[in-house]
DNA sequence: ATCGTGACTGGGA
DNA sequence: ATCCCAGCCACGA
């Protein structure tokens, strides 16, 4: 059974598609920490499809007032990819900010003071060495 | 029903 | 090193 590309529509359940998957995302942003960040790919993964971070923010696509921390959603580089989605393209920045979060020069989240990991990927991650 | 797009990512050319 | 592409899921035209 190797894991192989784990692609093509098998193993996932209907049940562990929309519903479950978009519910997943909500608990598991709700969960980032103050001052801290996670990745579209890390919280997918989380969501029991690795492969899915697009699908990510499109769930977010519909949280916009849901009092979900998504601001704190950057991508695998700390870029703010969905800061346009918050009505003003600075918002996300400030929010971050106003949260102690520090930026590069590059004006990419600091992910080495501020990336959060799941328990689950920090297992499967030592896991992989 | 198919087709294209997207707040992504990893691997291959 | 860069560039391209396939794959994932949801949705609107």
């Amino acid at each position: 059974m190797s894991k192989k590309s784990n692609t093509g529509k098998h193993r996932i359940k209907k049940e562990n598609r929309k519903k479950d998957f978009f519910d997943r995302v909500y608990k598991i942003v709700a969960k980032i920490p103050y001052g801290k960040v996670a990745t579209y790919g890390d919280i997918a993964e989380v969501c029991g499809i690795r492969s899915a971070a697009r699908t990510v923010g499109w769930a977010l696509n519909g949280t916009k007032e849901n009092g979900l921390p998504c601001h704190r959603v950057v991508n695998r580089f700390g870029a703010l990819t969905g800061r346009m989605h918050f009505g003003d393209p600075y918002i996300m920045e400030d929010l971050l900010r106003s949260e102690g979060v520090e930026f590069t020069k590059d004006g990419f989240v600091n992910l080495e003071k501020h990336l959060w990991k799941p328990a689950k990927v920090k297992r499967r991650q030592k896991k992989l060495g």
